[in-house]
DNA sequence: AACTATTTATAAGA
DNA sequence: TTCTTATAAATAGTT
């Protein structure tokens, strides 16, 4: 757009491709307001610039939390896990889900069924286990037992 | 752009809005990527649809734990931070240990606890399964939409 | 899903 | 940098 067409390659030359980046990251941001207003659509827009330098849009009415938590959801990824802290609930949970797993077999008296699945739920404790069990409403008035 | 000028509003009628959603959800998102080529940018972009609908781009070679720790570092903003996300482990662990609990007691024998709350728990059960083991997480910042 | 008249974005120039 | 403007690109309404 505009007095020539251009390939949509990196533009090497630093002062055309910084002048191509704040005409750009204006035209973005508009059209990333427009179709939250037009199409009442959620929008989260980051940019950075190659020297580090962020812009962003957010829909109005729309944390950035929620759209985390809305792309957490809608992926299945947990995107930003606070490495540290949630460390140790995180095993915790995984124990208690496999836990709960076993136990709800045992209940149902099917044994055979529990041995048949054991090796299988080997594995989907590894490599799933993470995921399961997403968060619940909770009973207010329910007791942990810890 | 088009036919006639539109005013920057709500479209009303359902199938417009759809439709122009659709066209320029495809149209931000070839912004998007543009703007990662020309200027060596990097971006991160989500749109949830009215209905709820996710599309996604994201500039390759960054994932979106790295655009949310670039942005935790640069607006100095705890978005998502670990009680958040510790929060949600902590409900999920608060609900398993509270079904553990349930089956312990029925493991043990306590038959007439057991009967008495097993109604209840059978309801839990169905109601909030279909929750847990969820889809394999998809591979992280691959973009999307099309 | 295509088409196309128009509006909008923007590349290059001043 | 900011403004201008010719031209490319996006898209609103139509088929």
């Amino acid at each position: 757009m505009g007095r020539g067409k251009i390939e949509i390659k990196r533009i090497e030359n630093l002062t055309n491709r910084q002048v191509t980046y704040s005409k750009r990251k204006n035209g973005i941001i508009k059209k990333a307001r427009e179709l939250t207003v037009l199409c009442d659509a959620k929008v989260s827009l980051i940019i950075f610039s190659s020297s580090g330098k962020m812009s962003e849009y957010h829909s109005p009415s729309i944390t950035m939390t929620e759209i985390l938590d809305m792309y957490h959801k809608y992926s299945g990824q947990r995107l930003w896990d606070a490495k540290h802290e949630e460390k140790n609930l995180e095993e915790e949970n995984k124990h208690l889900s496999y836990m709960l797993h076993h136990q709800e077999m045992a209940m149902s008296g099917n044994t055979r069924a529990m041995e048949n699945e054991y090796h299988q739920k080997e594995r989907d404790y590894h490599s799933q286990m993470p995921f399961n069990f997403r968060v619940q409403p909770i009973q207010p008035n329910l007791q942990v037992t810890k």
